[in-house]
DNA sequence: AGTATACTTGCAGGAGTTTGCACGATTTGA
DNA sequence: TCAAATCGTGCAAACTCCTGCAAGTATACT
């Protein structure tokens, strides 16, 4: 039995009977508590699902967590997301795709700021409801809890027919030779046609998605105009990038 | 069964009941009563209900519930929204309008029901993201920020391609002559077309709302098929909507 | 093919959690 | 005020988790 198979077998359980107990799935897969408990730590590091005592429980599960869940490393976000806030001009298109930094961006963008936002981010969109000078567009589809975004036709036809000056994209993973790379197949999908859709493709990068992977393809690395990171100039880990024309900041 | 779930029992019969009694739970849960002692203790060092001798109550039920401070005649809409919550069918497909009393709406809907919403309005987009069996989809367009909805073309062509089982309406204002009447253009639109989406229409409706007028029509009276309201049977106020057909509960 | 490297897995044992029980303190309501 | 119910704390048993390690397996490179 592969690893592979184990959290597929483990994701479909969950989503079925909304737990899963250490025990049980030792049990049933035929592997050590210990090779569960890690595939557990895994799935849970990717945020599929939440470890527990005993096992493991279903994130949409506890009503109170998707609220205040630990925005992981909020401060360096909220460092990236000053600096990406200037870049945004005066008057522009931008489209802001989901994710934390994106989140922290649009909290940041100063009240002053007049711009029309396309997004498909439920937070995102509730946060820019209460700016004053930002026309917001959301583009609709059927909604993924974890990520709080809508994926699907809809979405896509929607940033399709659009040609914005600036793209925030979201970004799991970064590889300066495999590309950007996502988790999950129907973000994929609408990230593919986001990225084609703006004049100048940005992301708020923190380091330790740089140089990982993910299942599913995006797009070359170059689609990337622009990194933001909180590396220092110069920091061996952007080489690559800037090796293949991508300005970082 | 594991400590979490016992805490999304806790805190779902909370919100059901406005409280929760230490012996019950233990009954009802299997555990000593010591367990439920501390399982109360941390779900109120978190803040989620507030502890009491014998059991715990809702923290809503608090005075200075900073969360929905806002909303008028809270209390109100929380039976309405219970009401209404048991009128949903399991795995039936729902339009849900926009409105602070369908919010409590979707707050309402027992954690164990199954069915797809559609829906227009970014809180309860964002609220039913929580929800563990409900499939939602999100009418794309404009955001008005006032209402936190989507409006325009692509809203309208969500609604326009759907025939679903029920449609809670959001209304501002009810007139046996006049009709449903909205302040805005362009939910009016929308709303035009929600309810042509829908075999029943139904709202959830505080008297204050009744006989009042705003300048846009959205449809008449009799496009209504029921009214979820907290007046007694008979209550004058409801004679001219039964006169027309029109259910109240 | 053969070697090196990374990854995966099971195991041991020490650390940490959870739970029910006992017992004295506190609260409740007549 | 008193008796009954409820609470908080400390404790021990059972269970679960984490860490490091070594054996096994897959993959890459020469």
């Amino acid at each position: 039995m592969l690893k592979e198979e184990r959290h597929t077998y483990i994701l479909e359980s969950i989503q079925k009977n909304q737990k899963v107990l250490t025990l049980e799935l030792s049990d049933a897969l035929e592997v050590s508590e210990d090779t569960i408990r890690r595939d557990l730590k895994e799935l849970s590091d990717r945020g599929a699902l939440k470890k527990v005592h005993g096992g493991a429980i279903s994130l949409s599960l506890n009503p109170f967590d998707y609220k205040d869940r630990e925005v992981y490393a909020l401060d360096q976000k909220r460092i990236l997301a000053t600096k990406a806030a200037e870049l945004i001009k005066e008057n522009s298109v931008v489209i802001i795709d989901g994710g934390t930094s994106n989140l922290e961006l649009v909290k940041a963008l100063p009240k002053s700021l007049s711009a029309t936002v396309f997004t498909n981010s439920i937070p995102i969109a509730s946060e820019l409801a209460a700016h004053p000078r930002i026309e917001v567009v959301f583009a609709g589809g059927r909604v993924l809890k974890q990520a709080q975004v809508t994926v699907g036709e809809e979405a896509i036809k929607t940033f399709s027919g659009l040609y914005a000056d600036q793209c925030f994209l979201g970004i799991r993973s970064l590889h300066h030779q495999i590309g950007i790379t996502e988790i999950d197949w129907e973000e994929t999908q609408v990230k593919r046609v986001m990225i084609n859709a703006a004049a100048e493709v940005l992301s708020l990068l923190i380091p330790e998605k740089i140089e990982t992977v993910n299942p599913y393809k995006i797009g070359e690395t170059q689609k990337l105009h622009k990194i933001i990171s909180c590396l220092p100039d110069g920091d061996q880990r952007l080489d690559p990038y800037e090796g293949l024309g991508i300005q970082s900041v």
